[in-house]
DNA sequence: CCCATCCTTGAAACCGTTTTCACAAATTAG
DNA sequence: CTAATTTGTGAAAACGGTTTCAAGGATGGG
């Protein structure tokens, strides 16, 4: 009576399955299913039997099974290519929080040594994927389009605002963020300012520089400069920092990102420059660190948990619409005074 | 010819199936099943035939709908709860490249509000996840143990060491580490030292305040105290070594994590003393912080990337056998000397 | 009391794949 | 040139669910 003419559970804990439960509670499967779908049609009594029996045997539907049907599997590809940025923790840790209140799950996908959009295409298909939160900063412009058109809904955070998106982008302007840089360097005093960005493809630095250096030319007397650190690191910005003090240096530099600004910091004090008199740095972000005793940058905050929360409900209704028209979403920023600028003339 | 009567694909961009191959190719559908699975018997023209047809459809198996019958997902729980020490990026960072380049995908699980462990394991096993690797400082002890009852394979990754392991684990020795620590700041002439926890529920952290108390006591003339910070976090070190230096403070602290260590050298700045001199800090981890000019903190080194690489490594293997003997990895620390410490007199 | 309506129910088909099996064709051995 | 293998193939039954459908039972209106 309690033995099935299935392999005998092999070891592995198995759970059990629907036709075990219909079994027990001697109703037919389609009952079993009916009961734990949502609009489901069951009696009372039914819905107690078979609630009784799937208690008794632990039971609760798979996923996975079910996604086969219902072609709904729950699952949302997480797409990241910096992990050397600690900026990105936050952004993972408020992301995964805030998708697993919606019932999604992530599968997270590390593109750091992925430089080819088709696997990862294929991946995110292979696992029937049901839409893509790409966080990845150091991705070509093309990557969010080539994913949309394999036909998975995706929804760029902290990506580029455009005119005429083919995604839907949530995030900041960094363009405007740019201006506020160069605006706050001038302010300052600082006439002679360069941009440190990270990788050179990617259009959020390519806003930012160009943002930043449009508003710099509005001003009389100032000269601007920029350069590349190749990525968002730490080491990075130190490098490019050291590099740069070698030459002609500027008075003051807008880093794309804290995580540059903190190496950059590391690098003007060991040159024994004075910080901000010899040079003035400012960064993006403000992530936790930034705050820290002995860093104390001044920077410009992106509103993260605005952005991600954002990003997740926007991804929520294109799962729902998929046809919906690409959208965006544009956050505020806002500057963090704190000591690596010198202070504002009173006036 | 070219109309199925299958749904007229619904916008949304599905792939192609197994059948439509089949069709395409004028085959059976097992052929085509067969030329993509592993040992697939099937003749050269065969695969020629069924291979172009696959290509012109873009078709690839669909991994969830295969994992029903063959019972393998390739999917990995990842579960973590600190999201606020950077230390775990990089090993989300390390984890997530090996085990793509094994196949596996990680599905992200944030235990940081969720305090029952029930709740994690129905999910994993609604996803039939094969295995989990387990990667939270913060989870009770017992949390490990009661995803192996389920059923479910597990590995933790930073583990604390045991004489009968009730599941797997690969890490370093917290017990030894503790002593190293205590030695150390003894053999520095710290003859008042103090142990800062995070949590004083996780093994790990009471592994580590063991054997630095053990340690200590093997010293004449030497005193202990010990204090938690509550979690691993800036924030926490910071408010905990702020407290402590308003009583009657030690000379010298062993924090149980690095970034705990770096925001307590942040509440010593802040508080106007001298470090190393009036008190000395060491912490553990190494990561990539501790070496920063600003922090320079002396440091117990713990080898991430051999556990990492060593925790997927066996965790491959029990997922072919199941039943294998907990087994447990331990791996040595080194100590990286910097600036938080007084130096080693030389004698 | 009869008929129309609604709610429940189980049978059966289906989702996209793998796997077993029986059988035919091709190869090798003797 | 048979007989004994080996190899390649398609039909059909899984895997764990959902969904459609037709039918049965209860309910309510007239």
């Amino acid at each position: 009576m309690s033995d099935t003419k299935n392999p005998p559970s092999k070891g592995r804990g198995r759970t059990a399955t629907l036709r075990q439960v219909a079994e027990r509670a001697g109703v037919s499967h389609a009952a079993v299913s009916r009961t734990f779908t949502e609009g489901g049609s069951v009696s009372q009594e039914m819905r107690r039997r078979v609630e009784k029996a799937a208690r008794e045997l632990r039971y609760f539907p798979n996923t996975l099974a079910s996604s086969l049907t219902t072609g709904r599997t729950k699952l949302i590809g997480l797409i990241a290519d910096n992990f050397d940025n600690p900026f990105f923790l936050n952004v993972f840790d408020l992301l995964t929080q805030e998708l697993q209140e919606k019932g999604l799950r992530p599968l997270l996908i590390n593109l750091r040594n992925e430089s080819d959009a088709a696997n990862s295409i294929r991946l995110l298909q292979q696992y029937s994927v049901e839409g893509v939160l790409l966080a990845a900063s150091n991705r070509p412009v093309g990557f969010a389009t080539s994913i949309r058109d394999a036909g998975i809904p995706v929804v760029h955070s902290f990506g580029p605002i455009r005119s005429a998106p083919s995604v839907h982008v949530v995030g900041i302007n960094n363009f405007e963020a740019g201006r506020m840089a160069a605006r706050t360097l001038v302010e300052r005093g600082y006439r002679n300012i360069g941009y440190i960005g990270g990788t050179e493809t990617t259009a959020t630095s390519s806003d930012r520089m160009s943002g930043f250096l449009s508003e710099a030319s509005r001003h009389d007397g100032v000269t601007t400069s920029h350069a590349f650190a190749g990525n968002y690191s730490f080491d990075a910005g130190y490098r490019e920092m050291s590099r740069l003090l070698t030459g002609a240096r500027a008075d003051a530099y807008f880093c794309a990102d804290d995580i540059l600004s903190i190496g950059a910091i590391s690098a003007v004090q060991d040159a024994g420059l004075d910080l901000p008199g010899d040079v003035g740095i400012i960064g993006l972000n403000d992530m936790e660190m930034a705050g820290w005793r002995n860093i104390r940058l001044t920077t410009i905050r992106q509103p993260v948990q605005e952005i991600v929360r954002s990003s997740i409900e926007l991804l929520t209704t294109i799962l729902e619409d998929i046809d919906r028209y690409p959208e965006t979403r544009t956050f505020a920023c806002e500057l963090i005074e704190r000591d690596t600028l010198k202070p504002l003339k009173k006036q």
